[in-house]
Formats: structure tokens, C-alpha cells, sequence
DNA sequence: TTTCTTGCAAAGACTTTGCATCCAT
DNA sequence: ATGGATGCAAAGTCTTTGCAAGAAA
């Protein structure tokens, strides 16, 4: 079950109001922006980009900042894939690995409940209090096996 | 069936020759040291350190640069957890993925043949030719949960 | 000798942060 | 008017690389 873009800012303005911070333009352009960037993982400088296409002035700080901003208030997951470079996703709320292009880097998202629970089974056989993981899959795509 | 230090030697020396290197007191240093590091996900700054405890002069990047060859050579895997530095370790021919406590950077390997299994099928529903993969689970040690 | 190596220092690639200024409230 | 937000530029991190000097072969 997706959650709703309604939820989303639902879930915003919740920590804008919580930490007393204020509403800005900027902002506003930047979160509009990464939400419509559903189901991608994007790099803050390709945020930046979009977001200048709409608002030239707008700083690569600002991106970065309201990034973090998302990322603490629940509203977007980063990642590292093996490139170095963070991406930024919205955080659906339902769990979901990566499916990775190495050619193209198209990334396509899936999900496993048989390897979730095996995952489970094999952190409890080492007593371990499982709070996260990261299953990524790298090959080529039909796309590029030509 | 873990891979043997003699048969790392014999790859790395196949690489050395193959490509026309020549073998010096340092890299040898640098070598042995990492082959003691067997299991452990090391640092370049650490491999330095525990080097210069051997030969204070050994410099950063002459620990990073014979890395490197370790991994062109397919001796070393090198890796990106979620902190952003990369780690190496021994490239032990089988596949094992990673349980690593949250609190203490504890690495454990597993390997489970059922979710290799479940991941191929993935990939082949997608019409993936899988190259690689990244399963690392997160979490609290049992001696850092008390 | 000739070519590879080393150590240093400098350059890159990203990410973070300090600060004067701007803008919501 | 206050205090958070912005944009710029500078500072951090960590990784890579250029180069003169030093070793192998």
C-alpha cells in the first residue's frame, strides 16, 4: 500500500509544526519536486536541477538541507549504492529492495517475503535484534543484454 | 572451503608477473599484514596502522595503492557499508553476506543457499542476468543489546 | 639503466557547515 | 524584532593522482 503524497505532507507539516520551524518557498518548490520524483532514487544534484528549472536561484545547500530535513522527519530514505554518491527516495513505508542496471542504473524495486522472513531467522540464529537491511541485486537489464 | 594463504600468494604472484610488477619490501608488508586480517573488514587507515606498527614509514598511499592491486588481482573485495569508507577484506571465493551490529560495527558473514536461490528467480522474472548482490542485515549483537 | 614504487603533497569528488543576509511569523 | 532559512563560500572527509626521488630487475 503506497502512501498517499497527501500523507506525506500530512507527515511534513507534523515535524515543520513539532520543531518549530517555518515554511519557505524555497522549500516548498524543493519537497513539490522531490515528490514528484516517485519511485526514483535521486541524486541531490539531480534534484538541484529540476528544482532550478522551475527556480534558477535556488542553492545546492538548500536541496541538501531540505534532504536532511525529509530524511529526519521520516519523509525519504538515503541510500548508498556503490557509487559513492547518496540517493534520496521517498520512504513508502512498505519495505522494498533494488534490482540494479549496472549498464544503465536503472533501479527497479521489488519485493520478497520469503527472503524477509529467512532474514529474520537468520539474525535470530545469531541473537541479533534485526533493525534494518539492504538487499541489492546488480546485472544487466533486458534493455542492455543486447 | 576457505581459499588458502598459499593460494592467495600464487594469485597474487600470477598477477605480479603477468603484469610485469615488481615486488617490493613494502608491498610485501602490506600483503602479509591484510592476509592476518583474515575474516575482518579492514579500513585503509587501519591496515596503515597496524602496517606502521611493523614499519613507521609505510605511507597511506602505498597502503591504498596496493589494495587496489588486491582487487584488480581478485585477491581483495573491496565494500561501502553505510558509512561511506570503503572496506576490504579477503576474497574468499565462496559468498557470504554480512550481519553487522549498529552499535559496535561487529561483522558477521552468513551465507544462506535458499535466498541465492529466491534471488536469481527475482532476477530471471525480470529478465536480469545477475552479476551481483548485497544482502547486509542490520542490527544489535547480542552483547550490545544489554 | 630502465621501469616500477614510494611517500608526500596536492587535487578531486562529495558532503557539511559558518556566516551575513533575508524572510516568515 | 526574532529566529529560522537561504546562498555562498569555505571547510571537512575520504579517495585518487602527479611527481621527484628511491628501489628492483
Amino acid at each position: 500500500m503506497a502512501i498517499s503524497t497527501e500523507e506525506l505532507y500530512q507527515k511534513l507539516n507534523d515535524y515543520v509544526s513539532k520543531n518549530n520551524l517555518k515554511s519557505t518557498k524555497q522549500r516548498d518548490l524543493i519537497v513539490e519536486t522531490f515528490f514528484e520524483q516517485k519511485g526514483k532514487h535521486i541524486l541531490i544534484e539531480e534534484l538541484l536541477e529540476k528544482v532550478r528549472q522551475k527556480k534558477a536561484s535556488i542553492g545546492y545547500a538548500t536541496v541538501y538541507r531540505t534532504l536532511m530535513l525529509l530524511v529526519d522527519a521520516g519523509i525519504a530514505h538515503q541510500r548508498q549504492f556503490n557509487d559513492g554518491q547518496s540517493r534520496f527516495e521517498i520512504n513508502s513505508q512498505e519495505h522494498h529492495d533494488h534490482l540494479i542496471c549496472t549498464e544503465c542504473n536503472r533501479i527497479i524495486e521489488f519485493e520478497n517475503d520469503t527472503i524477509e522472513k529467512l532474514q529474520e531467522k537468520i539474525a535470530a540464529n545469531h541473537r541479533f535484534e534485526l533493525t534494518g537491511h539492504k538487499l541489492e541485486l546488480y546485472g544487466t537489464c533486458p534493455d542492455c543484454q543486447k
